[in-house]
RNA sequence: GGGGGUAUGCUAGAGCGGUCAAAUAGGGCAGACUGUAAAUCUGUUGGCUAUGCCUACGGUGGUUCGAAUCCAUCUGCCCCCA
């Protein structure tokens, strides 16, 4: 049978791992509880989380227990690693509601429990179902003194100081609070708490996370006197090195409202050549044979593989409607297809508006395809700016009924964000 | 606690008291070329009721006809000493 292990490496999940043997062996005998942090600072996942979900899925799927932590605590102190600066440090309101959506997110993806559970109820058993934790219920209960005493003791600083994350802080001058010192600490206890109540025996986390889940590693070690591992993904950047899931818009988000299914699937469509076979590894379930052949595709043909790529992501962050409906969208708009029936932004405005007309800067801006009206009139001098698919150059046009086409327009702004305007008689 | 430094547009980073909406680079956007890719070239990149007006160079208050540029003070950050 294939091991998971196996599975992981092949699809190049695997960065840094304790022993790679033992945690081979670990995973081809016996359920495996493993766990990953997930950050609680926004309301969304976007696609750079979706490397830790997309591991934990796949392990999942080979029969192993899952359990998504929250940092809801941590995320009080803010990880100095890879950071230049203190992040900010949000309520536990706020905290709580992301919790939230972001559970919602991750179980599409993963067998979790509906609830956030209760920490405390250790005696339940753990199915196989996975589990939803917010490290919050066990450090903010946490007693200064105690704790110190109990895990402060097992950490030199001296050794912590070697950790890559502090040392560039130190080095650079930058500084490091005292603060963001502990965050060490609170990771590693994270994972001895989870060892303890529920058996956890791995941690997955990136590549950047590697000196913390150590930290917890040999604290277990220290404490426990048992031997757990830690396995870290290699840190995504995209072939032109920017960080993954970054577009002009900001982040690429998981939540339909915040990025919508159909500009989802546009991010990956349009994703580079040379990141295509590498996303299609680690962002859907398609076997490897064919993830191979699809990155074998050259010049043209690659495109397929894309619409692959783009399919799948779409699919399982969305499900197979919207997936369907994004790909539709995309073939019209760009493959000369009907546009009428596409599914793409679009916004109804009230018909008596355009008895005396918009003003095209203004529609523009209106429905957002320009930030400003500024912005729009640069759009329009350049030749970005087209009405139904014509042209439109003139800055002081103004969209009057004679335009509209059944009822609507379509605007586009350069070539691919279009949108469309639907009238609304009253 | 003492001494010093720094704070500029999305980011990095220049900036003689007037000609600074602010050099330059990166990023973004648009155009050409293409394959809804990359690279390359060109233009553009605070807002607006737009040949002008308004808001901006950490906060506040001054000096001056005039300040991002000088002074005072406050705040944040950094360094050195204690």
């Amino acid at each position: 049978m294939h091991n998971v292990f196996e599975a992981l490496k092949e699809r190049g999940f695997i960065k840094q791992i304790t022993n790679a043997e033992q945690i081979a062996n670990l995973l081809a005998e016996e359920r495996v509880t493993y766990y990953a942090g997930f950050d609680p600072t926004a309301s969304s996942l976007h696609v750079g989380s979706l490397v830790p979900i997309m591991a934990m899925a796949h392990l999942q799927r080979a029969g192993h227990t899952p359990i998504a932590i929250i940092g809801g605590g941590t995320t009080m102190i803010g990880d100095p690693t890879d950071k230049t600066e203190m992040r900010s440090m949000l309520s536990q309101e706020q905290i709580s509601a992301n919790s939230k959506s972001i559970l919602a997110q991750l179980q599409r993806y993963l067998n979790l429990d509906n609830e956030i559970a209760d920490a405390n109820d250790s005696q339940t058993t753990i199915s196989k179902v996975g589990r939803f934790l917010n490290n919050a219920d066990w450090l903010l209960s946490i007693n200064y003194i105690e704790f110190l005493r109990d895990i402060g003791k097992h950490f030199r600083v001296n050794e912590m100081i070697k950790v890559e994350g502090y040392r560039q802080r130190l080095e650079r001058e930058l500084g490091l609070s005292f603060l963001e010192f502990n965050y060490q600490l609170l990771q590693a206890y994270d994972y001895l708490c989870l060892f303890q109540k529920y058996g956890c025996r791995l941690q997955l986390g990136g590549d950047d996370q590697w000196g913390n889940i150590l930290a917890g590693v040999e604290l277990i070690r220290r404490i426990e006197g048992e031997r757990v591992h830690a396995v870290t993904f290699p840190l995504l950047t995209t072939a032109s090195g920017a960080k993954m899931g970054k577009t002009a818009g900001g982040a690429v988000w998981l939540d339909a409202e915040q990025t919508s299914p159909y500009e989802f699937y546009q991010y990956w469509i349009n994703v580079d050549d040379r990141d295509v076979s590498r996303f299609l590894a680690y962002f859907t379930f398609l076997p490897m044979d064919e993830v191979r052949r699809l990155g074998d595709l050259e010049d043209e043909a690659i495109r397929e593989a894309k619409e692959v790529l783009a399919y799948e992501t779409t699919q399982l962050a969305h499900g197979k409607v919207e997936a369907d409906k994004a790909q539709a969208t995309s073939r019209a708009a760009f493959g000369g297809g009907n546009l009428d029936e596409a599914e793409m932004p679009t916004s109804v405005i009230p018909s008596e508006r355009f008895d005396s007309g918009i003003p095209i800067m203004a529609l523009f801006h209106e429905v957002g395809l320009a930030n400003s009206r500024s912005e729009a009139r640069r759009l329009i001098q350049q030749g970005g700016a087209y009405i139904n698919e014509k042209q439109c150059r003139e800055i002081d046009r103004v969209v009057g009924t004679d335009l509209l086409e059944e009822n609507a327009l379509l605007l586009r702004a350069g070539k691919k964000r279009y949108h469309r305007i639907v009238l609304k008689e009253n």
